[in-house]
Formats: C-alpha cells, sequence, structure tokens
DNA sequence: ATGGTTTTTACTGCGTC
DNA sequence: GACGCGGTAAAAACCAT
C-alpha cells in the first residue's frame, strides 16, 4: 500500500519536472516571451521583458584540437579555475587552520606546532609587499560594494580588473585606495551594461561623491578606457522593481525611452533623469499610481526634472504615432 | 577660466481628498 | 490643511573648449 503511494507520487514529480524543464526553455517564467541565448555573456535572456533566466554559461570543453602529446598537454586546462576577485588570483598556497591532517585525524602536539609556523610564514609570503596588500584591502572593498549594489560576478570581475590596471599604472600615490576601488567598480557596472548612478555608488562607499567623480575621470583618462554613456533603459527594471509597478509599465517605458532615443532627445541629458521620467510616465499611462517624489527618491532625481523629461517624451511618442 | 547647457533648489498657485 | 502636480526664476553643477 505504502509501496504503491511512493511510486504514485515519485512519477507525478518526474513527469512535472522534466514538462518543466522542457518548457523552460523557451519561455520566460514572468512574462512567457521566447528566449533568446546570448552567447558573448553566457545568459539567456527573455526576448520581451529582458528576464535574464540563465546566467555564467560556460564553454567547459577542451581547447580546440590537440593532435599530438605535446599539444595535448598544452592545451588541456587543469587546475582551478583563477580569478582576479582574489588578490593572488587565488593561486597560493592556503593552509587550513584546523589541526587535523588530510585524513581528518587530529595532529600531535610536535605537528601542531609545526604547523603554525609553516602558517605564519605562509601568510607573511602571501601579503608580502605593500602592493598586494593594497589590492586584499581593495578587492575587498569592490566586493562589499558590488553586493550591496547587487552587481552580478562579472562586474565585480571586471571591476577587479580594472583596479589591478590602475595599480600596475602607478596611479594610485594622492589617490586613495577606496577612492580607486569605487571609481573601477562604477566603471565596470557602466561598462558592463549593468549601470549605476552615481549617487547610488557613493551611498555604499566610503568615499564622498565629488572624489569618487574625479578619481573616475582620472582613471578612465589614465587608463584610456572607453565607456559609452549609460543606456537609460538599463535602469527602468531596477526601478520599476523598486516601486512595484507591472512588467506593462516597464514595457512602457521601454518604449518610450526607444523613441525619444530615436528622436534624438536624449542627447546631453541625463540618463538616470531620462529613465525616471520614462517610468513616471509609464505608469501614468497604465494607470498605475506613483507619485512623482517617489520615483525622484529612489532614481535621486529632482523632481522638476522629471516633469521636464516626461513631458518630453510623451510628445515624442505622440509624435511617432500621430503625424 | 569661460560660456552654454542641464539639473537643482525654492517658491507659488491650483485642484482634490 | 495636506498632498500631488505644474510652472518659473535663480543658483548650482556639469561639460567642452
Amino acid at each position: 500500500m505504502t509501496d504503491t503511494r511512493i511510486r504514485t507520487n515519485a512519477d507525478e514529480e518526474r513527469s512535472e519536472r522534466t514538462e518543466e524543464t522542457a518548457d523552460e526553455r523557451q519561455r520566460c517564467p514572468e512574462c512567457g516571451g521566447p528566449l533568446v541565448t546570448d552567447e558573448e555573456r553566457g545568459e539567456r535572456v527573455c526576448d520581451d521583458c529582458g528576464l535574464v533566466v540563465e546566467e555564467g554559461a560556460m564553454d567547459r570543453g577542451p581547447e580546440w584540437r590537440a593532435f599530438d602529446a605535446t599539444e595535448r598537454e598544452q592545451k588541456s586546462r587543469v587546475g582551478a579555475p583563477t580569478t582576479t576577485m582574489m588578490h593572488d588570483k587565488g593561486l597560493s598556497t592556503n593552509i587550513d587552520w584546523r589541526d587535523k591532517d588530510a585524513y581528518g585525524n587530529s595532529l600531535g602536539s610536535r605537528q601542531r606546532e609545526k604547523m603554525q609556523r609553516l602558517r605564519k610564514w605562509n601568510e607573511r609570503f602571501r601579503t608580502r609587499d605593500s602592493k598586494e596588500r593594497n589590492l586584499k584591502q581593495a578587492l575587498g572593498e569592490i566586493d562589499r560594494m558590488a553586493s550591496a549594489l547587487g552587481l552580478p560576478e562579472n562586474v565585480r570581475e571586471t571591476a577587479s580588473v580594472i583596479y589591478r590596471r590602475a595599480l600596475d599604472e602607478d596611479l594610485l600615490p594622492g589617490r586613495s585606495i577606496e577612492g580607486v576601488a569605487t571609481s573601477s567598480l562604477y566603471a565596470a557596472a557602466r561598462q558592463s551594461g549593468n549601470p549605476r548612478s552615481l549617487d547610488e555608488v557613493a551611498g555604499v562607499s566610503r568615499v564622498e561623491k565629488e572624489e569618487i567623480a574625479r578619481t573616475y575621470r582620472y582613471v578612465v583618462r589614465e587608463l584610456g578606457l572607453e565607456i559609452e554613456p549609460a543606456d537609460p533603459k538599463s535602469y527602468v527594471p531596477r526601478f520599476v522593481s523598486e516601486l512595484d509597478l507591472s512588467e506593462e509599465t516597464e514595457r512602457r517605458a521601454r518604449s518610450l525611452l526607444e523613441t525619444a532615443t530615436e528622436k534624438g532627445i536624449h542627447s546631453g541629458k541625463s540618463p538616470v533623469g531620462l529613465a525616471a521620467a520614462a517610468v513616471y510616465a509609464a505608469a501614468l499611462l497604465t494607470n498605475e499610481k506613483v507619485t512623482q517624489s517617489e520615483v525622484s527618491d529612489v532614481a535621486s532625481i529632482s523632481e522638476v526634472t522629471i516633469r521636464n523629461r516626461y513631458h518630453e517624451l510623451l510628445e515624442a511618442e505622440d509624435g511617432t504615432v500621430a503625424p
């Protein structure tokens, strides 16, 4: 009796799961739109609402092909993956703090002392010179701020790379570690298409906004970083979700911004302001209640700017619909 | 440093609940 | 009367030169 019950449960579960995964392959769980694969970023993204369904996909296959033993040797990838997020790229030796051997047995007192000494020296070598310590601290900061801003791993990696370069080019003297770290993160976020406004970044940094801006400009110039002005659309999803608005609103906001971009209304205006205005205007069109002050709060943009922008946005939209 | 543009600040008037 | 909204003028911030 119990036997049959268990079996049916298991069967149901199995069929349900296969169905779900098959369905999930091409449908967005949020809006039901078709999914497209972004090979470059390793993401599966909804074509309609832009929801990232799956990320961090990676090509784990071997390098193209190998013709003889030497090449096989060279092209095989063995060992832990390196990461720029640790100051030594995760390649140095780490000694466990537990006094156990590889089998989990406790060590004798002689061995314990030995391990103490080894740990001490290993640590000293690991963070040998000031640059290493500098990096360690900066990467910690980057990680902390990135978490606070909800930025994905790849942005942190990019920020780490930028910081490393700044360090290599001796851009640090005269500037604070935190300032450069924050700027690196700000730059990385923009570069990766997940921009955060200067205000937001300043909010989680220990450094003043002005200094961040100054350092950011400096770093970008010295490193020759190419960073395009942020796309207003990239702010929309966040504002929408923070204000608890519908997807319909988000869609409208996007299309508002698109027509505005086509008409060239956007140049010279702050992308954040545009995004905020678009969200407000879209909420108006879908009869959802948001006040200007709420939007201005989450976007940290003045209400006046929202007013001015959203008038322009609506005009541009009307112009395209009925000329 | 300068001038032009954009954003912010501060204030006022209007309508609604 | 508080609130949301709109408009305006002047100040401040920003940007390219």
